[in-house]
DNA sequence: GAAGGCAGAGTAAACGTTAACCTTGTCTTG
DNA sequence: CAAGACAAGGTTAACGTTTACTCTGCCTTC
């Protein structure tokens, strides 16, 4: 019934994009003239300023209330130099890592009162300079990076431009240039592993992500480590790189089953590569963890609900994005910063999918 | 190095949120003085616009180019009353249904030219009406309503102030009165018995959504009806309500197999529901699709990914948010649609998770 | 009782664009 | 060759706030 702010009556068919008339909003103005006041009156009122009497004050308040005015946002950030926006580029909206971060930056973000523009650069290059392009209109206050790999040119281009922004894990190199947030990966791919060496197990696979990564090297290290201090010799014949893809999961689970002397137990990178653990596992008929134990990085949502449950090294995604977002909102104010990195602490969750090697040989079975 | 831009030396401790000072932008005035014309002709230019000579055009775009000028954000939103920003509101970040559609909104935001802001009004009124008070500032060029539940007050509101917007999925009520997208649920409720039907069974439990939503009861209808066309009665012991919640799934499965007669067959209201109904199966080494065939309903991006690969009815989430977008552009762009409410095809996607029924009787097996 | 202070309120100039409307000059056309 | 058309470019007034500064009384205070 009210379809009429839908469609334009105007019968030029197609027509060259009219923009539509909106009715004309309530400004300022009005309510000044209302009040019988000025302007700047009025902005006082609005923005809690003293110089305003006590009467003067409510009424105009009053006012306000029961129109239902609302503050040009356009003027406001023009003026102001803030527009009360921050973004959050990553590359790929996939819903494991990233969201958790993205959730614990909407957190903070909406008490604050900023709100988040989310952008995907899609690993396209070009996407990425246009973003980059359009971020330097001033229109965002703050930027943060949820880039996996080192994208030079961005970070450099912020700091040049003094657009506040943090880096969130997964940093190429740890730089003091400017915040990052992470997580201790390292530690993180000690403890799985020194987990499954605690079940007994002594072929532990270990499925990595892209090895140019800093964070993938981490993993890998502690692993190494794990397995130096419990006196056995890595071998690299089940050290397999990914690139924290699900796809990667299967492959390389394959590859590690076909292996002459297959592993007992599986450590992947990340929870996407577990769940192609998983598959892979399934379709070989091989079960979890009775004759293969798989262990996680990550733990995303769904990790507790894959069957058997995930048992995977935790990081603190959601707290992780709420720091990322109060050292932002910090910056942002002009205020310092105690520390330029941050370090959360991983920790091993234990769900149902390690248990103790099985005897015999792993054979290639095919149901 | 550059670090000076994260730590004002202003000795005054923490100090009350003094401004950073950004360096100042160049502008359009500053460009034209350069260039030796008037700030007009350089909007011509940088809005390609006709009124500018060719000569002069490509000294101003050289001149452009070279600077690192970038058009202030405030001023042409002030300006031009449009802000290039969308918003999107839902109900909390989750990952499946909801990231599907965002997915399908940033690829078709991003051409645009438009920026994708989110919001989770996390079941909270008392945000939801923050979040609605900050969109009247005319910070948001349109709206994008995910909100699976009939939120009356805010599409009444969005209608009232002429702000365009399309609601996505699962409203309550199909309405003439602003634009919607949705899917054929009615078809996949009955598809998905069909199937099952198709394959033997004959006792199949259902595991809707809250029955106050019209697609909830859609599901159901469906299944009522492929029943019926089977010449099977519908057995109300075999309908349970959940909320589309993993844990949802979990219980009511658990109330299925404590049935005397419990089904050989589970359709899940939505893939995140069939997760819970796996999990449960797994707790009680039911084994799927051996002992008992599940059926989710969405089709978000990990139900391939379950062990076994879960079968299920696809929902065309990302279409579906591309049309949404789509669809907003053109209201913004004050344009008429040719119709207010869409309706996209469900489609069977046979995976893994469903068998012909077992023989015997399924019992409470506690390995 | 004059000087100073101060609270309450107003003036007016930005902020950086855009767009409606001019001006100028050149070219066409009858 | 005068009238008009048209292209290239400029003037100027918005857009709706905020804010530095000014003005006006009235109240202290010596």
């Amino acid at each position: 019934m009210i379809s009429l702010s839908y469609r334009l009556p105007t019968g030029t068919g197609e027509g060259p994009t009219l923009e539509p008339k909106r009715p004309k909003r309530l400004t300022m103005v009005e309510i000044a003239r209302r009040a019988g006041v000025s302007t700047t009156t009025v902005s006082k009122v609005l923005n809690q300023r003293p110089g305003v009497g006590e009467k003067t004050r409510a009424r105009i308040q009053r006012l306000i209330e029961q129109s239902d005015y609302v503050q040009n946002h356009a003027a406001r950030h023009l003026r102001r130099g803030r527009s009360g926006l921050i973004d959050l580029v990553l590359m790929r909206l996939e819903g494991g890592y990233d969201l958790g971060i993205m959730q614990g930056v909407q957190e903070v973000l909406e008490q604050s009162g900023y709100r988040l523009v989310v952008f995907a650069t899609n690993e396209d290059e070009a996407t990425e300079r246009l973003w980059l392009r359009r971020i330097l209109d001033q229109s965002s206050d703050g930027v943060l990076l949820l880039l996996p790999y080192e994208r030079v040119g961005i970070a450099d281009t912020l700091l040049e431009q003094g657009i506040p922004f943090v880096a969130i894990g997964d940093r190429n190199e740890p730089t003091t240039a400017f915040p990052t947030i992470g997580s201790t990966i390292w530690l993180g791919g000690y403890t799985a592993t020194e987990y499954l060496l605690s079940l007994g197990h002594r072929r532990i696979g270990i499925i990595t992500g892209p090895l140019h990564l800093t964070t993938s090297r981490a993993r890998l290290a502690g692993y190494r480590e794990a397995l130096e201090q419990a006196g056995i010799a890595v071998d690299p014949a089940l050290i397999c790189e990914g690139s924290y893809l699900l796809g990667d999961g299967i492959r390389q689970t394959e590859a590690l089953l076909d292996l002459p002397d297959p592993p007992t137990a599986i450590f992947a990178g990340n929870d996407a590569q577990a769940t192609g653990v998983y598959q892979a596992l399934y379709r070989r008929h091989v079960r979890i963890p009775e004759e293969m134990s798989v262990i996680g990085f990550d733990d995303v949502t769904y990790s507790a609900h894959l069957a058997p449950p995930l048992t995977t090294i935790r990081q603190p995604l959601e707290e992780m994005g709420r720091m990322a977002a109060e050292m932002l909102l910090r910056l942002i104010a002009g205020q310092s910063l105690e520390t330029h990195h941050v370090e959360l602490a991983t920790s091993l969750v234990i769900r149902e999918s390690c248990g103790p090697p099985r005897q015999g040989r792993l054979g290639r079975e095919k149901s």
